[in-house]
DNA sequence: CCCGAAGTAAACTGATCAGTTTAAGGTAAA
DNA sequence: TTTACCTTAAACTGATCAGTTTACTTCGGG
């Protein structure tokens, strides 16, 4: 195939705009950022940034692809299976917790909702990376734990989803609603320890 | 006080001009609403919306607010505490899945987080009024399951607060990631018979 | 040292849109 | 019928903003 995908043309100053635009996206939305904001704190010129992106929504779709993707490598990576139980519950809830909170997290998700009624496919993006990504990762981790007889799950790809859901528990709708920017750790280790007892409660097998 | 609150004037086309904002927002949101269009929608002339509401913002408000109210009262008013436990939370669940995979709550969650910066307002009203007040409900109805045995809770909030989590597990950010825009039966009976279990086996006091 | 590609600032185009104004109908109560 | 207000369509204002163009500078490789 010669050219299927419309790779961004390559050049000097290509990171300065993708970080730029990075920036000002981040804090302003989609609709909110001009082009002209931009290219200002890009420290670039207007014709320069057209010269690397045909339009501000490709633009846009390139910056959010790459934090999506950058985000769910570090989050994954890190995880030790041979572990008890609880530990990597613990591990994977206390990322989760982290990612939840950060204020990069929340600006991510916001522009993913608001927007994804103009760019269907950015969503589904971000869903197939961030949460599917890591549904599995615990998918697979659940087999291995009820192998060691430590779980009991019938249906693993929804408890899955459910212990993800509940390390959002109180913190996912005050973040995503402006109510807190930021939570003291006591706060998010209520939350993690509340979803590992839960979950240990509903499939762990007792000794 | 004299004049406080700035109440809508009142007048004939004032539910007109409600309602069809309530249309061209809900689909659109408010970005991508013309005030034009409103007028359109709505039957009316441009100059008597403006006659009705200073601004687009303030309308907007208006609709929101109206809409968040209209929709926690039905959903609280309906749960006879006296039922087992496991009936009133798999009726309690039932209504927040309904809502979840509602395209009216849908379009309202992305609209409030699509605005929360740019009313934030907005927002904490939206809070207030949903989960604020079926959470306040929860509380009580686990008290009185507290008394009579079936329960066994140190913290509340966050038991209310985690159920409300666990109603949300698949279909949530299937919604609002536009993967899926409706459920059969048999797939939301699914996480409703999962948040019970769950929560039963955490809480539930053991006969 | 020179040439061509890459970058720049600034002005411009065309479109959209919130909010205002105008001049002309309606409508209802007195 | 008169009077006072409500409503209307349509034109207008002023602002913002995506994207283009132009004429000028910078800079590295041959």
């Amino acid at each position: 195939m010669p050219d299927g995908a419309p790779e961004p043309k390559k050049g000097r100053k290509l990171d300065q705009v993708l970080d730029g635009a990075r920036q000002v996206f981040m804090s302003d939305g989609y609709e909110g950022a001009s082009v002209d904001d931009i290219a200002r704190a890009a420290g670039v010129s207007k014709a320069t940034l057209y010269s690397y992106f045909p339009d501000k929504k490709l633009l846009f779709m390139q910056v959010a692809k790459m934090a999506c993707h950058r985000q769910t490598k570090n989050v994954i990576e890190t995880i030790d299976f041979n572990a008890p139980a609880t530990v990597v519950l613990r591990t994977i809830a206390t990322e989760m917790v982290d990612f939840i909170t950060s204020e990069f997290g929340t600006r991510v998700f916001r522009i993913c909702v608001a927007e994804s009624g103009r760019f269907p496919e950015l969503a589904r993006e971000f869903y197939e990376c961030a949460p599917m990504l890591i549904r599995a990762r615990m998918v697979d981790f659940f087999r291995i734990a009820m192998d060691r007889g430590e779980l009991r799950i019938d249906d693993v790809l929804l408890a899955a989803d459910q212990f993800h859901e509940l390390c959002k528990a109180y913190l996912f709708p005050r973040m995503v609603f402006s109510m807190s920017d930021s939570f003291t750790r006591a706060e998010k280790d209520r939350v993690i320890n509340g979803a590992v007892e839960m979950f240990m409660a509903r499939y762990g097998v007792k000794p």
